[in-house]
DNA sequence: ATAGCCATGTAACCAGTTACATGATTGA
DNA sequence: TCAATCATGTAACTGGTTACATGGCTAT
């Protein structure tokens, strides 16, 4: 169900298009939310059947139409009573971890290379949230006052790939060296 | 496709019965790949349709049939490949960090609750973890050797919790003090 | 030419969750 | 007596992915 409030937090920040909300995913909040853009269109059809959302639809010279989404009161009431709401964390489903856990000597190899993957994908991921982050910093005080909440989501999705670095760079060393991590490290 | 290989694992190391496996689940690899009874059943009978796992039924006493599933070395070969597959990352998403990005004031009341909450479910789940990992350096060294890599999918378990303890602390005390991150924090 | 952006969608499929169903044994 | 453990499953549903489909405009 969170897609649909995810969906309607946006549309309440700033009326869009299908094509609007799928930048802004990709973009704004896709560290810790992500859309396609066929999953979208099918949840703003579903969102407008529940009156949640309405839309005008906009003709365009040689494209073809846009509709602008907007939330209405009756979403934004939906909206703030889930925002209230609690939910446990998402369960964890890594299958590089299923990997490490049965890998055996034969497998090391392999099993290298794909940490060295993950491990340039994190680092690219890091830093593209360490650039948006400087952008932040630039801000003035005010400005970054009024967007604190979802920059400390950013914080989290650098705490993330950092987190993930540091464990991917002492697995491989530490399975590339065939030996025992220290205790209490 | 993971949990398929994931069971496969299980089984590669001991054969088992579905309850087995969902013990095995709850317990060992809980951290990384959860799965209910109701999955595993319904995965057994497809891995068994396509010849990787096979299984005797075993009578009891006032109880029903077991079923003691085994590997086959088909399913080895399937496994085998699969280890050295590559494969990108899971997606995150998770529903608290929108309501992190999207709450206004009025909301961050019941906002701390939710992140105190998270904190605890967190807490508990790292002493569980830490508590497995005492267990581990327990024993002696030829066998921590020997279970060496389940172990490093353990760190990052713990790892993954303490991040989000750190995260949720500071974002706690964050949005109930109202006021900026400290840079380079 | 060809790729990329703008802009919309449908359909089939796969993975995972929730609800429902049964029933004996053991321990508090 | 009530909850937990052992032991199996089916069915309906929800959420998400992949594949398919259309088509003009703009920049290299």
């Amino acid at each position: 169900m969170s897609l649909k409030h995810a969906i309607l937090v946006l549309l309440d920040r700033e009326p869009g298009s299908g094509y609007d909300l799928t930048q802004r995913f990709a973009k704004g909040i896709g560290h810790f939310w992500q859309a396609s853009h066929q999953q979208i269109y099918q949840q703003l059809k579903k969102l407008d059947e529940e009156k949640l959302v309405r839309f005008e639809t906009q003709a365009q010279a040689g494209k073809p139409d846009r509709k602008l989404y907007r939330i209405t009161p009756q979403g934004q009431k939906v909206l703030k009573r889930w925002i209230k709401a609690s939910d446990k964390p998402p369960v964890v489903r890594d299958a590089l971890l299923i990997k490490v856990f049965a890998a055996q000597p034969e497998d090391y190899p392999a099993l290298l290379a794909e940490l060295d993957r993950h491990l340039q994908i994190h680092r690219e991921t890091l830093a593209s949230h360490l650039a948006q982050e400087a952008g932040y910093f630039e801000l003035d005080e005010a400005h970054q006052r009024r967007i604190r909440l979802p920059y400390l989501t950013l914080r989290r999705g650098i705490r993330y790939e950092r987190e993930w670095i540091e464990w991917l760079q002492e697995t491989r060393d530490l399975i590339a060296e065939d030996r025992l991590p220290e205790q209490g490290a």
